[in-house]
DNA sequence: AGTGATTAGTCACTTTATTGACTACCATGG
DNA sequence: CCATGGTAGTCAATAAAGTGACTAATCACT
């Protein structure tokens, strides 16, 4: 059960409604999750049943009514339990180098263009990490953060982020120029 | 669709059995997709049901009969089509992030364990890399390779493999070596 | 007064992934 | 001769994840 922690996870520093617990997934809270609305909302409402979250009603004159959720005791027991066990290394699972793999076999003028759009898109976590990053450690140096702030599992995670990204960046534009370089070595020929 | 594509893209170099592929397919191929091999048997008949791929029966003497598999021209026809397809970024959706993110509310021992567990995997999946790469460009230079050596995919996706596998180690490193001292200066306290 | 965006959330359904057990055959080591 | 391990594959069941469509209210424009 992967989503059920990571929720308790993203609950633990602070307390979210499912709409604003959806827009953290979004697009991967600091890249360490991802998931849509619905999966959200069903999942703190079997967090809610199982008493590990606990919600409560928050009037709103100017919008709809929310229901923000904080983690229980149960529900820090229950991570305790999860951090306890072992689990398998993860995998990069990505369309993207799907194609690349095939980019011998297929027309590489797509795959050419997916890569710098990914590493466009790459770009852009990037400057988003780094303004996350930069808002957590405040005035501190990193170094400093680190060794003193509290809360640096966010931080850590956001990290392994932008470190991820810069990755991502970095192979699309070198993979999109070599398959360029390569394209127009071909039909030189 | 995921796994379907991704088989597709492993077959397209070589016939394999579908014990070759969950072979290939169990610690990741080249890190660009993980699937058990029920999963792949199960695909491969959906596959071969669609004509997607072809499969022929090799008689051994020596050892169980196999059916090796091939991509057909409906098959690459396929794969043709997905490249065109835009494809969603990728996440990293790893549980030893979600422990990390709740490094601050949990036991810390077990988290440093287990970052220093994958740090050590990481460095297997580094070598392990680093031997295929070089199986694959021969006695070429990287470079060279790349330039020039026919079927560059498998050899970019590895390299984003070991990439990948290099952030994991450094932050896993770092990581664990900052909750460590952490929990040192709070027990000093 | 109407359009579209944002906040907040729900229902139904399908596709994927994971788990566990199971068949068979051969080779090797003790 | 019997256990172990590798090759080759299948079946059944459940758990998890993803997709599409939908309600309903408010706000900011035009």
């Amino acid at each position: 059960m992967g989503l059920r922690h990571a929720v308790l996870a993203a609950l633990l520093d602070e307390e979210l409604s499912g709409y604003q617990l959806a827009k953290a997934f979004d697009l991967g809270v600091a890249n360490f999750w991802h998931a849509l609305p619905q999966q959200l909302y069903a999942e703190l409402a079997k967090l809610e049943r199982e008493g590990l979250v606990a919600g409560r009603e928050v009037v709103q004159d100017t919008r709809p009514n929310k229901r923000l959720f904080k983690v229980t005791e149960t529900g820090l027991a229950e991570l305790e339990r999860f951090v306890a066990t072992a689990g398998r290394p993860s995998f990069i699972r990505d369309d993207l180098l799907v194609k690349v793999q095939a980019a011998d076999h297929v027309d590489t003028d797509e795959v050419i263009a997916q890569l710098l759009e990914r590493a466009a898109f790459a770009d852009a976590k990037i400057e988003l990490f780094g303004g996350l990053l930069r808002r957590m450690r405040g005035d501190r140096s990193e170094e400093e953060f680190l060794r003193h702030g509290d809360r640096v599992g966010p931080y850590l995670t956001c990290l392994r982020g932008l470190a991820f990204e810069r990755g991502n960046r970095d192979w699309c534009r070198r993979s999109a120029a070599l398959l360029r370089e390569r394209r127009a070595a071909r039909t030189r020929r």
